[in-house]
DNA sequence: CACGATATGTTATTATATTACATCGTCCGG
DNA sequence: CCGGACGATGTAATATAATAACATATCGTG
């Protein structure tokens, strides 16, 4: 069931919330956005329950098709998932993460510069990059003088 | 039993095999120098049933060992590890890994620039890095033009 | 030799992810 | 209007990855 309820009220941007995404994508994908740090797919399901959701593969499914577009990103170190920054101009190049031991807090940025030796090491080799995964576990700022 | 059998038979260097390893350490070393790709930690228990090693745990433990000391990765975007490119002086700082999709083969290296940016970022970011991961997913050279 | 630190072995359990299969709804062509 | 193609959904079962908890053994050292 495609097209549920759209909002447009975002003052400015209309597709905050891309506005075609199905029930289940929307639910996920709301829960990703209010959560503070990276949730795994069982944290959202158990999230989500109350809302209807019951099997792991309706999160995975869900999460695979945001992570395709580009609303949420999947972290490979931590296998967990966060909403994109910026959803609505969300970018498209290689995006580096910092996830904070600490409170959960992830940073998204992007290095054109870093982006930029990637590319050039695999032209050089050959090697044709897919997918990039670019992470950084540690402390933030705020978390780095607390205790563990 | 730390210390069984040494081998200082590999001409010039004599910490390949870093000689204070483990009997279970030296298992899944081994392991992983001859595998021609990344092997998760049940490929590896799988292969190494036959020389008296059980359960999971007893992976892992090796594994966690190797890996402190920098005689073996672990791929966090395929779960799986492999042994260090160059085990008789390895590397300290930010490694980078291209693994290849098609043949299972992967590619270690470092950038200084890479680094370089991502150190400036924290810095300016005030975030400290504890563990930083960077991976490619694709295809090798020889793999480019393969069916899939 | 006794002790602490480290390595081991074993069982069970938790966490993460996918396979397989049946159903339902929408869209579109006839 | 019918019927199929397609994509989303629901459900159960299973595969894969990682850890917890506990007991035992081994080594270096005081």
């Amino acid at each position: 069931m495609p097209h549920s309820e759209a909002n447009h009220d975002h003052a400015g941007h209309d597709h905050v919330w891309a506005d075609d995404l199905t029930r289940n994508q929307e639910l996920v994908l709301g829960a990703l956005t209010h959560a503070h740090s990276p949730l795994s797919a069982y944290d959202l399901l158990d999230k989500l329950r109350g809302d209807g959701l019951r099997a792991p593969l309706q999160v995975y499914r869900a999460l695979e098709k945001l992570t395709e577009r580009g609303l949420a990103h999947r972290l490979e170190s931590v296998n967990a998932f966060v909403a994109c920054a910026d959803a609505h101009c969300h970018r498209t190049g290689t995006i580096a993460f910092a996830i904070c031991e600490g409170c959960g807090r992830v940073d998204e940025f992007a290095d054109a510069t870093v982006e930029g030796r990637l590319k050039e090491w695999s032209a050089v080799t050959g090697f044709v990059p897919r997918r990039t995964t670019i992470e950084l576990r540690g402390r933030c700022a705020e978390c780095v003088n607390r205790p563990a």
